[in-house]
DNA sequence: ACCTGTGGCTGATCAC
DNA sequence: GTGATCAGCCAC
């Protein structure tokens, strides 16, 4: 691959086909390398645990090193030993020199040789065994297509698999939080030891975490010698942070919506983890981590670790941690609400990037101008993998260039979010709120030259402008935008619309000209919503658009019929929510009146069970009365009993009532109110 | 032990 | 009833 050769992306070190890397515990680390006949060789690297430091540190068995540069961090202090670089980190923590140091030796050792794991490998080459339950047995599949289903004696058994089929990464759907602890109690009740490492060192757990967007997971991290956990459940996480459609995060949900067509649940995991995983394949290829955590890891962290292993390389020096400080966002504007026609979409290309680089926003502290090539290189190699991938020869090439560009491009997006991150060595706030400074102005600039040239501006997020083109759309319109902008700033119309409802701030739905409805925004399709809701308000914008608005109140009072008759399964009224705190720190809160009750929080409590952040919990409200405080009237949904339903009706018909009159007024629009009707 | 950012809407609860 | 606040989810 080409792009291997940029050795600031993928690390200087040309080290092929290394699978795993491992720390001895003192100061040896054991590469896993992949041989061509399939076998796997270890191989012996010493590691100098280091840390870099403000002053010069004097102790047994530790070095100091000056390094170039005038930036804070100027001194690189290398211990002989795991023990030595332990002690010396703790007496640091009382004095008062500033360091910064990588707690993990596995990830020193790669970021000081510039070493990757996976290079020179296709993803196929990688020995992948899936693990998942099937009606209450275990399954265990690879990437050969080899199957079997285990009866008895699950974890011994399992453990022989897997030194008989050598697998570099076991892959599973929720593997941390319900299938390694469950396979591991039965090993405990059984007495049997899951020695699944590479060199029959056992399976290890400790408690960690992960932050999903908004969502804080806590999980048991389950690690082993020599091998990978890959767990397809966080991968669903991770990609539905940008798509936001999934209906569940069940294996079969998320395999539907990918359209996995395999039938057995180990054949969903392993497609599941492909077409999910393949990004952090490439990723591997370039951060210093073990696969295992390239795909647990955040991407401002992973930027950081590219930044500091280039300064490392040139012994340069580097920056403190920043002060943080707060910063302005995108510009977000709402100029018409109600139904328009002939809708158009026009935006600027990938706009925080292209502003970072016509208007030089880098770190400020980035001396030896890391940043600015890294960005410039990975736009380029998008475009260039972009092309390889339309030109690809078969269906294999296809997906590895696609892996490509889908890496080139989640990294992209990333570098504006770096410089807003407190914890990157080298963030800039300053550079961060120019980035977003200038990105409101040119958008600013972009809707008075389209107001100017008679079109009318509906809504504006950050990047793009919905607008009705003017009467006689000239195909100049595209070309009077592009006079005003500077150059290296593109704009793109990208889509035509034959209806767009605007509501409120992003929060609007499209009628696509193939007659597809596209509903944005909590308030139009939050997952917060009961389902009756999200699809009486698609049936009900439906209508609208289509300019049946008169069949509305219909609508309305079948679904008041449905929840009055009882005729939805509980699936139609629950509303599921994600714990974020943990019960405990719920019941401090509650205990400090910090915050409310809540329902969700209130029934994993009562339950028993042992809910934890990241969990779901659906639940219904009870009673016979509209209005009822809902943590004190509400059930878990599994613990509704359709033969004597006692859902609140009153309370689901108040519901679907005042949603339908929240809409009202956009039905049917005062026509005193020119700015409403101006565009019918 | 872990962490990319800001802006915006909604429902539930609670103090007034 | 009303407004403030929090939590949760979503757009970009």
């Amino acid at each position: 691959m080409a792009f291997e050769k940029n050795k600031v992306l993928f690390g200087h070190d040309a080290t092929e086909r290394i699978v795993a890397a491992e720390f001895d515990g003192e100061s040896g680390i054991e590469l896993l390398i992949r041989e061509d006949d399939g076998t796997t060789r270890s191989q012996r690297e010493m590691l100098r645990p280091f840390l870099w430091s403000d002053s010069p540190m004097e102790m047994a068995g530790v070095m100091t090193r000056e390094l170039v540069g005038d930036l804070p961090l100027r001194f690189l202090v290398e211990c002989e030993n795991w023990t030595a670089f332990t002690k010396l980190r703790s007496s640091l923590r009382s004095g008062s020199v500033t360091a910064c140091s990588l707690n993990d030796p596995v990830q020193q050792v790669l970021l000081a040789r510039g070493m990757t794991l996976f290079k020179g490998m296709e993803f196929s080459e990688v020995r992948r065994m899936q693990i998942a339950m099937e009606n209450g047995s275990v399954v265990v599949a690879d990437h050969t297509g080899w199957e079997e289903v285990i009866e008895h004696d699950v974890s011994g058994r399992l453990t022989e698999i897997i030194h008989e089929r050598d697998p570099d990464v076991i892959e599973g759907h929720d593997l941390f939080k319900k299938l390694l602890p469950a396979i591991s109690a039965r090993a405990k009740n059984s007495k049997v030891k899951l020695a699944w490492g590479r060199d029959g060192s056992l399976l290890t757990s400790r408690a960690s975490r992960i932050q999903v967007a908004e969502k804080t997971i806590n999980y048991p991290k389950f690690e082993m010698h020599g091998r990978h956990f890959v767990d397809t459940f966080l991968l669903a996480q991770f990609y539905d942070v940008s798509a936001r459609e999934l209906e569940s995060f069940e294996l079969a949900d998320v395999a539907r919506h990918c359209h996995i067509s395999a039938k057995s649940a180990a054949a969903q995991t392993r497609e599941l983890a492909s077409t999910l995983g393949a990004s952090y394949f490439v990723q591997t290829k370039i951060f210093p981590y073990n696969y295992q955590d390239v795909v647990v890891r955040g991407n401002a962290t992973k930027i950081d670790a590219l930044l500091l292993r280039e300064y490392f390389r040139r012994g340069h020096s580097i920056p403190d941690l920043p002060d943080s400080r707060a910063f302005e966002g995108g510009y977000t504007d709402i100029f018409f609400t109600g139904v328009a026609r002939n809708v158009w979409h026009c935006d600027v290309a990938s706009l925080y990037p292209s502003v970072m680089l016509s208007f030089d926003c880098f770190p400020v502290q980035d001396r030896l101008q890391i940043f600015r090539g890294l960005l410039t290189d990975l736009r380029q190699f998008r475009l260039e993998s972009k092309t390889a991938m339309r030109n690809a020869a078969d269906a294999g090439e296809r997906a590895g260039f696609n892996a490509l560009q889908q890496t080139f491009k989640i990294l992209i997006n990333s570098f504006y979010g770096y410089l807003g991150f407190a914890q990157a060595h080298f963030a800039d706030f300053d550079a961060a709120a120019r980035v977003t400074q200038i990105g409101r102005d040119l958008l600013k600039q972009m809707v008075a030259r389209l107001q100017e040239l008679g079109a009318k501006v509906i809504e504006i997020d950050t990047d793009g402008i919905y607008f009705v083109p003017p009467d006689e759309p000239t195909g100049k319109l595209q070309r009077e935008l592009e006079t005003i902008l500077p150059s290296g700033i593109e704009i793109e119309f990208d889509e035509q619309f034959d209806a767009m409802f605007s509501y409120k701030a992003k929060n609007y739905a499209l009628l696509t000209r193939d007659g597809e409805l596209v509903l944005r925004g909590g308030a139009l399709k939050s997952r917060g919503l009961e389902k009756f809701q999200r699809v009486f308000l698609e049936q009900m914008i439906r209508l609208l658009m289509q300019e049946k608005s008169a069949d509305v109140p219909k609508l309305r009072a079948d679904f008041e019929t449905k929840i009055r008759n009882r005729e939805w399964p509980i699936e139609w009224l629950m509303k599921t929510d994600t714990l974020q705190d943990s019960l405990a720190q719920y019941s401090r809160k509650i205990e400090a009146s910090s915050r409310n009750r809540a329902s969700a929080y209130e029934l994993a409590l009562k339950s028993g069970r042992n809910f934890q952040p990241g969990d779901q919990v659906s639940y219904y409200i009870t009673g016979t009365k509209k209005n009822v405080s809902a943590y004190e009237n509400s059930k878990l949904a599994s613990e509704w009993n359709p033969k004597e339903r006692d859902e609140n009706i009153e309370y689901y018909a108040a519901k679907l009532n005042d949603l339908a009159k929240k809409f009202q007024p956009l039905f049917a629009p005062a026509k005193e109110d020119p700015a409403q009707i101006s565009l019918l």
